[in-house]
Parts: structure tokens; sequence; C-alpha cells
DNA sequence: GTCTAATGCGCG
DNA sequence: AAAGCGCGCATTAGAC
């Protein structure tokens, strides 16, 4: 593609900013409307004219660690609609401009084409409007024609590889205004970017022309991605829909029980520091800095402890892992004092996992105490998705203090509901192995009976773990060498274990090789996901992780359709959690298994629901009154509107 | 000290 | 023949 020199052109006015400015790449002639000297009536008839704008905003700078446009600083100084070859910028500061942004955003007949949903819920956080299944998102669009994060799905990415470079260009052109007006003292590393988003003025030209082209070329862009997605249209139906009801998640935010939060941190934080403490009081250097390890590593030496992990440089490896394995096999052979500094270096490196993730709880937290988590609802390749901003996917499961920090809105309750094995279930589905269908079918635990079918009923505690590990590794395509590894026996033994359960479940072991050897995965849903090359083994996972996820949104869509009183809560991958009224807890309960358990190519797909109360994580009786009382102490919360659907919060 | 890449560890 | 899969993010380690 070649890349004519920008043109640009300014339409003279009478004094002072120009009223629209005029670019051309590529051929491609396009106007942007500045809100220096907005006109109401023109504003009006391009609308009219538009059944599908581009939309797209400039916002003050954002943190990503704190609650972004929850945040109460949070502002949008600039939002565009933008045709294909038109855009309009306009300033809600501005009273009039303001008024035709709502009743634009507002319209119900109206749709829009945004990259990504930052632009939704920005909408929401700045005009209480929340877009739902109005707007369509080219990211996910793209996600869908190459699941492949690395494949590059930014705006100015896509715009390049499909229109053409006008928008890196306008990009350039602004950060170089940022970088020039940005005042002494905000110009250091990124400064001058956040200041450049929060005080570059609205009616400067690079920024508005920046600002409008976005919304042009988002517009732009919407067609062309379309005609890619041609073969999975009902795809793309569903994905929208999902996308509207994460927004609705992430408007909604979920309630930290703050109390608790900072109590329980206020506690792991005390022993944390006792810890340091004793450790550098002693020692004269702090727990955490290289010179624990060279000290630690001596101390071994001396006491005849070698052939310890170490990191490249030859440094003694502390991590976690490593010093519990230490304690367990050589802390006999060291004296008490060392005994005792090694316990308290394993006490701070338990604890710091905790502090790191209740101090990113309380950072995310708004000032009505939701943290607002963003769901990027296609984010692995076989669709998966990820939660960040906190990562609620990746807490401690066995430390239930951590989940604990959650809890339903008053009045509401959590419910949980997950899959039982639904990987296995989708591989016998999808390979038709008669032999494991026939065990799913009977009804009894899967892994008792491959162990049985591979050792005889009289098969040992051992037998049935090995053979377990065995089956997840055959999903995830893992050879002998894995196998042994995880299990310590040796690798002819973990060959010969693997070598039975191919005897076992021949079709399946048919199945993968049959996918390994595909450059692409094509799903039953009909989602594509181009194979590595490298890794054609790894075809089977993505198969059945990516079905398995499918299932998942079948599911949640049946049950979210039938049953709006009931709110999305959080997605844990195999797992959904919704907050009902506690009145109706049991119904919900029953409705959302009925409508997860279901049947897959004749293979039953089982599920288990649980009312989980008032608060995500269970403690034990006697962890429940350790940090400070958190029952009563909610304040009053004002509920914020339904953003499910296309609703206004006013 | 500051930055980045690799590693470790959490979940499924 | 051999190959564990998919994530997020704090910590660690090493370069500058």
């Amino acid at each position: 593609m070649t890349t004519p020199p920008t043109t640009p052109a300014t339409v003279p006015t009478v004094s002072g900013s120009a009223a629209c400015y005029v670019r051309e790449h590529a051929g491609h002639t396009m106007t942007i409307h500045s809100p220096a000297r907005f006109e109401l009536a023109a504003f009006a008839r391009f609308t009219a004219g538009e059944a599908m704008l581009g939309l797209d905003v400039e916002t003050s700078a954002i943190d990503d660690k704190g609650p972004r446009q929850f945040d109460a600083a949070f502002t949008v100084r600039l939002v565009q609609f933008g045709s294909p070859a038109e855009a309009w910028v306009l300033d809600p500061s501005d009273p009039t401009q303001r008024a035709a942004i709502y009743a634009t955003l507002a319209d119900p007949a109206r749709r829009f084409v945004t990259h990504t949903t930052y632009d939704p819920l920005a909408v929401w956080a700045a005009f209480g409007i929340a877009l739902g299944q109005r707007v369509i998102d080219t990211h996910l669009l793209s996600k869908l024609i190459d699941p492949d994060e690395r494949a590059g799905h930014g705006l100015k990415e896509l715009t390049g590889r499909h229109l053409d470079d006008g928008l890196k260009h306008a990009e350039a052109a602004l950060h170089a205004r940022m970088r020039a007006l940005a005042p002494v003292g905000h110009r250091a590393g990124n400064a001058w970017l956040t200041w450049g988003w929060n005080h570059l003025p609205a009616t400067d030209e690079t920024y508005v022309v920046y600002a409008g082209l976005d919304a042009v070329y988002v517009r732009r862009l919407l067609p062309v991605l379309l005609r890619h997605c041609l073969d999975f249209t009902h795809l793309v139906r569903m994905e929208q829909w999902l996308a509207a009801r994460a927004t609705g998640i992430t408007i909604r935010g979920l309630l930290l029980d703050r109390p608790y939060t900072t109590a329980l941190l206020d506690q792991i934080r005390g022993e944390h520091h006792a810890a340091e403490t004793r450790i550098h009081q002693t020692l004269g250097f702090p727990g955490g800095s290289p010179r624990f390890a060279a000290w630690l590593d001596d101390q071994l030496r001396a006491a005849g402890v070698t052939d310890l992990p170490r990191t490249p440089t030859g440094r003694l490896q502390v991590t976690a892992d490593t010093l519990t394995a230490l304690t367990d096999r050589h802390a006999g052979a060291l004296p008490p004092q060392v005994r005792e500094l090694l316990a308290a270096r394993q006490v701070m490196a338990r604890t710091s996992n905790l502090i790191a993730n209740l101090t990113a709880f309380l950072r995310a937290a708004d000032t009505a105490g939701r943290v607002h988590p963003q769901i990027n609802t296609l984010r692995a390749k076989t669709a998966r998705m990820s939660i960040t901003g906190p990562a609620l996917q990746t807490l401690k499961k066995h430390d239930p203090r951590l989940r604990h920090c959650f809890r339903a809105d008053p009045g509401h309750v959590l419910i949980s509901c997950d899959f039982s094995q639904v990987e296995v279930r989708v591989a016998a589905a999808l390979s038709g192995d008669p032999t494991l269908r026939r065990v799913i079918a009977s009804g009894t635990d899967i892994h008792d009976a491959t162990a049985a079918l591979m050792y005889g009923p009289g098969y040992t505690k051992e037998q049935r773990t090995i053979s377990k590990r065995c089956t997840f590794g055959t999903l995830y395509g893992g050879g002998a060498t894995a196998l042994a590894g995880q299990t310590g026996v040796t690798p002819e033994v973990a060959r010969q274990v693997i070598d039975r359960w191919q005897s076992t479940y021949p079709r399946v072991i048919a199945y993968t090789k049959r996918l390994a050897g595909q450059s692409e995965v094509i799903t039953p849903s009909g989602r594509r996901i181009p194979a590595d090359p490298a890794r054609g083994y790894a075809n089977g996972n993505y198969m059945v992780q990516s079905t398995a996820r499918d299932l998942l949104l079948a599911a949640v869509y049946t049950f979210a359709t039938a049953h709006p009183e009931a709110k999305l809560w959080l997605f844990v991958h195999d797992e959904v959690i919704i907050q009902a009224p506690e009145h109706d807890a049991g119904r919900l309960r029953d409705a959302l298994q009925q409508a997860m358990t279901t049947t897959f190519r004749g293979v039953p797909i089982v599920a288990e629901a649980e009312v989980l109360g008032t608060h995500w994580g269970h403690l034990p009786d006697d962890m429940g009154s350790q940090p400070a009382s958190f029952a009563a102490s909610t304040p009053a919360l004002t509920a914020p509107g339904d953003p499910d659907g296309t609703s206004l919060r006013h």
C-alpha cells in the first residue's frame, strides 16, 4: 500500500479556530468538524443521515490499577461520531454539545461501532447511558477472525492493514504535539502522555483531527471486518450478546467488603513486618535483598547442604517453593537460628502475595466500595475469557480469606454453578470413543472407572492418581516426560501408563492425532483457531477447551435471557457466579443448574450449583471473627441502574 | 535507582 | 518421536 502524503487543509473562518479540517489519505477524503465552532443544525442533519455511527471518546488519563472509568476524577473530554467520510468532534463541557451527545447516544434506534469496550464504559461513566447491544466492537470481530492475540488487533494496526496508515500518522502527530506542549516537569518518561490526555486544549487542531479520524476509521473498518465474518455470523451475534453482558458486570461492579479487607490487610502486613524486622535486626539487611540469598547460601554450605536450585548467575534461588522444599528436606541439618530466619523468610514469601492482592482490591475500588473488573470475553485463542483489574480468576482458592473480600449486594446472595469434568465429557463427545462415552453415561466417577479399566477393579490409590493425570495429560497434549515430572515415576513407567491409557480409549487418541495434523481447528460452534505449526499436539486442547467455553456461553445465554432478575457476577472458565435476591435463591439455583445441565452430542454435561451466601469465599467458623466485623458495617449504597439492557441511569 | 524479561504461582 | 493447554500479574533477576 502506497502512502500518499497527508494533505492538511483548513477551512478558514472569520476568527479563532477553524470550523472543520479536511484530511486526505490514500485517495480518501475525510472532513473533521471541530468543537470550536459547533453547529447543531448541521450536526443533526449529519446524524439523521447515518444509521450506524463510528463512536470514539477521548478521556482524561487512566490509571490501570485504579477504578479507571469509575474513578471520581475520570472525565470524557471529547466525544466523536463518525461516518466513513465525516467526523463530528463534540466537547461535553459545552451544554449545547453535551445535550447533542446525550440525545444521539440515548436514541434507542441508533447503532454504534467502537473499538474495544473502553468507549461504552466511558459513555456509561460520563452520561449514564448503557449502549448494550446497540454497539458493535471491531476488536471483537477482529478476535473472531484471528483469535491469536499476537495478530495485532489494535485500531491502528487493523486500519493500517485493511485501509491505510492515516491513523498512524494522526497518532504520531498527536504524540509530537503532546511532547511539544507538555510543560517542564511533565516531560519525563510517559508524563507528557498523561499531561496530554488531561490538558491538551479541546480545540487543538492535532487533537481534534486525531479524535475525529478515530471515529471515521472505526466506521470504515466495520464493513471490511464483517466481510471476513460471513462464515460465522451466528458467533458475532452471540459474542456481541456476551460482550454486552460482560460490560454490564463491569458497570455494576462487585461489592468489596472494605472493612473486612482493610482489617485483613492490616493483620497480614503485621505478620510480614514482624518477619522482616526479625531478619533485618538479626542480620543487618532486609530479607528480600540478594544479600539474604548469599547469607543463606553460606549457611547451607556450612551445614553441608549443596545441590540447590540456582539462578542463571549462580545465585541461590529464593522463592516460596524453594524455601518450602529446603525446610522440608534440610531443616534438621541447620542450626536453630538459621532455621528460625528461614521460617521468617517463608512468612515473608507467603504474605507478600496476599498483601499484593489485598492492596490491588482496595486500589481498584471506587468511592462506593465497588470494583469494576475488566472482562475480555475473547482473550485466549480458545475464546476463554480473562478478568483483570483485579485478576479475580487467579485468587488463591484454598485461602478463602481472599475471595471473602467480595460480597453480594445487600439483600442478595451469590450462587455458583460449575461444570463437572466438562473437558473429559467434551473429548468423549467429539472423539466418539465408545468406552469413554459408556463410562460417562454410566454416571460413575470418571477417574475411578478409568483406573478400573486400566488396572482392573483392584486398582490402588496411586494407580487412580496417575491414570487421572494421564487423562488430563492427554487432553492437554502432554507426554511421558510431563507425566513423569508430575508424578515422580520414571519416564519409562510413565510411557507404559500412557500406552495403557491409549489402548483403553483408542478413539480419543485417533481423534487428537487427526487434529494434530490440521493447520486450523474449527470447533463445533464454528470458531476458527489457527494451529501453531511447531505445536500441532496443542490442537486437541484448543478444540476441547474452546468447546467447553462455548457450552458455558450457551448455557449462560439460556439462563440469563430467561431470568433477568438474576445478575451475572463473574465467570471462572467452567464456572459462572450469579447474584440473586435472597428470597429467590433456591429457585434460581435450580434454574441455573438446570440450564447448565445439558447433553452434547449424546454425552451428558453435568453441572452443580450452590448457594454461596452473602460472600464469595466461605471462611471456616474459626476464621469468621478474625478481622473486624463487616456484617452490619457496610454503608448504604446507591444502587446503580441496570446496565444489562439499553438503559439510562437517570 | 529504573527498566524489562523471565520466572513463579495463582486459577481453570 | 516427542510435545502438557489456556491465562494475569507479582516477584525476581539482571541489565543499564
